[in-house]
DNA sequence: GTGCCGTTTCCCACAATGTGGGAAGTTCCT
DNA sequence: AGGAACTTCCCACATTGTGGGAAACGGCAC
């Protein structure tokens, strides 16, 4: 993987603990059980963490769950940083796996904006789009996000002048609501050439603890090699699944 | 105050580092100054973090900030048990300050929900709301949530048939309205037998990183006894501030 | 009640582990 | 180039964390 240049023991079994403790609330002998340590440092560590807030025992008087200074810190950053920071290391796996630049953005309006870029090795590669906006119906990100909307949010949205960006640009309410059904069964889209000529994208939504969409994760790439065929459905699972991963990092569950 | 069974150093140090570092992101020299440690034991202590993925750099390359693994412990514990979870330790400060049990409320519709209280020594005592709804406009908890609605919503609010709970409950929505307003403006609101005969509560907002309400923070005693005529004014600006402090806690500024 | 679990807490000798001084390496200014 | 930040690396030392085991607790069954 990768080397820390020194690594502390300790610190490294605490945050196992809190891994642990934060993926299902445990006692002292259970988790030692677990993590294969001696119950007195389990107990050590554990009473360490007490002490600062970042585990707290449960009403039930056993056992320990994750506490306050852990939520008060993760809430020091701000809500998009937050989605990045975990978005982050799942980026850099994607990037290996589809081999070209992938990114995640945040719905913001009527538009999605793009938050964060890995790219990939080739020489030839998509602009980084980080910082950027656009409508949801020219960008499979944005018509992830749509697709997750209560129809009378869509309504509003499509009972707009919609913009066309490229011959293929779908702007037909109706089309684009066919489509997001399609979304909503596939968990995934592509979409090539309709925001702009030569590029080709996937996106697959994100969602956080509360079951909201909170952004979407694509790929994108110049069409004229992405996607290659025969990897066409592959990649699109890839992308789904590790939209699903970062999802579940957010806290989503089901 | 109270004192750990036991405390491992290392660890101590990895959290004042972490908390540093979500206060206000900086490289390792500075941080070493911050927390008046040798550089070199801050540069392992951050080593071993961002190994864990509980820091990260910055892109700008140097510095450090909370990191992805922090935000996804943190997405472990469900939001209303993470808003508990912070409250608690405040809680308990407040209650030793005001001598009344102090509890936390979310809005959960046209409702406020009490999800957690913190009793009071004193024998004489309100039953645990815990688990209780109520609605809004009947107790502070609700009013200071309202008073942070925006109009329209306010307007729904009151355009349904207001149930009436005691003698002094205020039902009608212009007066209502009046009375939001002043809570806007003073931070906390007092209400005196409104929602149940014999029970006076005060109650001052709790707002998210968002900037949304988030809850309510009350105390609320006999009416025989609270509020002390000439305590009134400071029970009042305790709870409001100590609500303020939660609120930073979660992630609120300004 | 008594005895038996499974806990958690405490103690203490040992040495492995984390420590911090300082030097070498980096990067970015002026 | 020179200098002033910073970060990374090295290494001898003893402070610090470690883990075995025993004692204290609490619950449950008989």
């Amino acid at each position: 993987m990768w080397d820390p240049m020194q690594s502390v023991q300790s610190i490294d079994r605490a945050f196992q603990l809190l891994g642990e403790v934060a993926d299902d609330p445990a006692g002292i002998s259970e988790l030692s059980r677990r993590l294969d340590l001696p119950t007195s440092t389990v107990a050590r560590l554990l009473s360490t963490l007490e002490g600062l807030g970042a585990v707290e025992r449960l009403d039930s008087g056993t056992g320990y769950r994750i506490g306050p200074s852990v939520v008060t810190m993760a809430a020091s950053i701000d809500p998009t940083q937050s989605l990045l920071a975990v978005a982050q290391p799942h980026l850099v796996e994607l990037v290996e796996m589809v081999a070209e630049a992938v990114g995640v953005s945040i719905p913001a309006g009527y538009d999605v904006h793009y938050i964060g870029q890995v790219d990939c090795a080739n020489p030839v590669q998509v602009r980084d789009w980080t910082g950027v906006s656009l409508p949801m119906h020219v960008v499979p990100s944005g018509m992830v996000v749509l697709a997750h909307w209560p129809d009378d949010a869509v309504d509003r949205y499509l009972d707009r002048k919609l913009d066309r960006y490229t011959a293929r640009s779908v702007i037909r309410p109706a089309l684009i609501r066919e489509r997001l059904q399609q979304v909503r069964e596939d968990g995934v889209v592509w979409m090539e050439e309709e925001f702009s000529e030569g590029i080709n994208s996937v996106a697959a939504p994100l969602f956080n603890a509360a079951g909201a969409v909170a952004g979407a994760l694509h790929s994108h790439g110049p069409s004229y090699r992405f996607p290659d065929d025969t990897l066409r459905d592959i990649i699109g699972e890839q992308v789904r699944s590790c939209a699903a991963t970062i999802s579940v990092a957010l806290g989503h569950t089901g």
